[in-house]
DNA sequence: ACTGTCTATCGTTATATTACGATTAAAGAA
DNA sequence: TTCTTTAATCGTAATATAACGATAGACAGT
């Protein structure tokens, strides 16, 4: 991409286009869905549940997780992934706020 | 990436990613605030507005056209972007729908 | 017809993303 | 200790994205 000029950006327009991005893939989107559906938050759960392998799933989960969306905690063998609640209202927020911000125009 | 599997997830959760996607890039955040507090729309203004090329702005605002959310009408040389606020609502809903539907976890 | 202005597109480069098989590391069970 | 299960990571390949200069094409003015 030649050179990122993110920084030449606000850190609230990066911010927003940091959890936009994570939310930018169909998987990732089932995934969050499948965890505030499901009664089981373990990864190997999630990768039965997807078409993709469980590499490829991790993945996703690892750019979720980089984002502050979800938690992974170890659970002996297995790995328990939840939606921490606090980052989530956050960008949920903040999403609202821009989504509803976009009004009028020229 | 190998194959694409977006095959394989429901098109409301493709088409979820994909507006997501379109956000997910500091200068289309900006873009879409610039069309929304400013009186002029047209592509030059939106160049001079933000820290990037001609060329990369234009793809920016094609990519926004991509997904729906800008219309571009050519007024002589020049070329207004404006919100379409359908696409825009429809949009919002399906966000906000999402946003709020995650809630509880293991 | 010529000139300048405006914006899309082309060509290119660097980097990021998506996908997977194979391997590794950690924990529990035998 | 040895074996199994689980999930992260490594290595790699294909494709997508972001950035820009240069060019082209459309329109308006002279």
């Amino acid at each position: 991409m030649g050179i990122s000029k993110k920084e030449e950006f606000t850190s609230r327009q990066n911010k927003l286009a940091d959890i936009a991005k994570a939310l930018g893939h169909p998987a990732r989107v089932a995934i969050l869905e499948f965890l505030a559906t499901s009664n089981t938050c373990f990864c190997g759960d999630i990768v039965e549940e997807l078409p993709l392998s469980q590499a490829t799933v991790s993945q996703h989960l690892a750019e979720l997780k980089r984002v502050g969306l979800i938690t992974g905690d170890i659970e002996g063998t297995k790995v328990c992934y939840c939606i921490n609640h606090r980052a989530w209202n956050d960008a949920k927020e903040m999403m609202s706020e821009f989504l509803t911000s976009i009004e009028q125009c020229c």
